[in-house]
DNA sequence: TACTCGGACTAGAGCGCTCTAGTAGAGCGC
DNA sequence: GCGCTCTACTAGAGCGCTCTAGTCCGAGTA
């Protein structure tokens, strides 16, 4: 930066000026100073600018590797957070490295503000970071901590669902559970809540699972194993979530059951998956983009204004209807 | 940092020198050290740190939101970077977010050196940038650049899976081409030279696509279409990266085709999707994990010997066969 | 002319660390 | 006692910026 200065034949301050764009500084300087930086290969030191301002307006993201939405989610955050002029710092819980980690090195380096894309840590450590900073979860509901919530209105998006299916005449319809899932507990309940709604209280059937792959493989296995001695396919299945959904769906289709003939399958997210399947998944989709404008948002307000209570953001989810799902089969009489 | 000196009755040099673990204070100083700044809630600002170190010891990794091998990349790469005392830094490429910004974002928090899973960037940019930060890519060659080069030998990948084809009586064999993706030039060209090595020459067929899933859905329907044309489907298909080969497979089961009965169907990565499908998908494995060791292994060597010319690794894949290949069907007399 | 005012610019302190050079004191041999 | 070394510790400069409190100068005003 000094090199800069002697360079233009200005002072330190000025290249400074010039380098925040702010006033100050003459049009005709402006030019002359930018164009030696260039020429110097000058860049600011973002630590020492950090350093110095005392604010580093960087928002951390801890995402896990793997998880296909949060990278919607991602690429979501990022444009908010420039537009509102603020850097974005990415790090990544993966296998081996715990959310607490990830967490922490984002700590370290001085972002202001957290955001927690579907984490699974304690309540009692998110509390406690929500008091030590700005903290914003999306998806995961953390009960009695103090952070921001962004999320669907899973209820919503699981009623529509619902009523898409019964509407096509489903009545066996089995919810493939999210297990420990963001959103997992809610979907649950609102699945429950619709069966008894239409009268289908004893056909009510969850199946633990997960939010992966893996998890709509076995539950496939599961019911194949089952037909084959003698219980009944369900008509349609609610996945915990697209992955989930995806990996029922290769399951049923290898073995020769049509979808969405003999069974119809739903999901939750409309993660980019959902779009590249040849006939398209049936799912609820939560508008990545609107749910990460929503929480950088949150984090940037909180951080402006202090006095501020951390809020909740409850997003509409829509049923996208694609070519999973479709009329129940006419039941063998 | 000098409130935790003072209450701790020493000066600031000594918690320095306990929070960098060095030599030169007294176990008994040591652990009131620790426990004043505990009460106290501090936490060293890294950027200060990296201000006065000099050195920020932190690697940037450049990866693109949505390529599920860069996140099983990313996975291995924490790990080495810890071993080897150094922070990573991740920024990733989406839509309506260049590579150049990514990266750019990565030297303004003063990465010292940079690794690129799978860059599209222009090569000129590229040399550009390993002039300036030590530069590793991953998967993707840039010829005359200055950059380290961390790939598999995709040769050796193809041919593995081609005599694999060929074994089992293949010779309609199609490559689906990944475009402009990371080491499908080097595919496609491994491709072709095994059909001619297998007296194949008059069968070879090269299908533009790209390392997407819609690419496989592409192809597939294309496939299908022709079919119903009268010209015969391949027998076999070697996609040019695992998501394309799903988007395949999806589109042909769906159609009825029976993989592999009908069509053989082989991938490429070895991503975490292909041990997910039910039947699990033939591929060629390419080492995350080795790769990613290696890429800080490189990166790490030239930042702590500024002599070191940049280097290339070549790392074995291997062919995983898994369900979705099997004997060529009997051809229609 | 004397003054104010605002735009362009500068000096220098300070951000929270690290690191070099140094001190103080204990332990040792002679 | 002396010098020596070794460990435990400290003072203070400096990392590359930002920011406050200025200075300087020319145009506008009375």
């Amino acid at each position: 930066m000094a090199d800069v200065a002697e360079k233009a034949g200005v002072s330190r301050a000025l290249v400074s000026i010039v380098f925040r764009n702010q006033p100050g500084a003459s049009q005709e300087t402006r030019e002359r100073v930018l164009r030696v930086a260039d020429e110097i290969g000058y860049r600011p030191d973002s630590a020492a600018r950090l350093l110095a301002r005392g604010r580093s307006r960087t928002l951390g993201v801890m995402f896990t590797v793997h998880q296909t939405f949060h990278t919607d989610l991602i690429a979501g955050i990022y444009p908010e957070a420039e537009r509102l002029g603020y850097d974005v710092l990415l790090s990544a819980a993966a296998y081996g490295r715990s959310e607490e980690k990830a967490i922490e090195a984002l700590l370290g380096h001085r972002c202001e503000a957290v955001i927690l894309l579907g984490p699974d840590a304690e309540s009692a450590y998110l509390d406690e970071l929500g008091h030590r900073t700005v903290t914003v979860s999306v998806s995961r509901r953390v009960p009695h901590a103090r952070v921001d919530f962004v999320h669907s209105a899973e209820g919503k998006g699981v009623r529509q669902a619902m009523d898409h299916l019964v509407e096509l005449g489903h009545r066996r319809i089995v919810h493939i559970d999210g297990g420990r899932g963001p959103g997992s507990a809610e979907r649950r309940r609102a699945y429950r809540a619709a069966m008894r709604r239409h009268g289908l209280e004893s056909d009510v059937r969850v199946i633990p699972g997960a939010h992966t792959e893996e998890s709509g493989i076995e539950t496939g296995r599961l019911l194949l194993a089952e037909r084959d001695r003698g219980r009944p396919l369900p008509t349609a299945v609610l996945a915990g979530n697209d992955r989930c959904a995806m990996g029922l769906l290769m399951t049923l289709t290898r073995a020769g059951v049509e979808v969405p003939r003999d069974v119809s399958v739903v999901g939750y997210d409309d993660s980019h998956l959902s779009h590249l399947m040849p006939i398209g998944l049936t799912t609820v989709r939560q508008d990545a983009v609107l749910m990460a404008e929503h929480a950088v948002r949150f984090a940037v307000d909180r951080l402006e204004d202090r006095g501020l209570e951390p809020r909740e953001a409850v997003l509409d989810p829509k049923l996208v209807v694609r070519g999973t799902s479709g009329p129940a089969p006419r039941e063998p009489a």
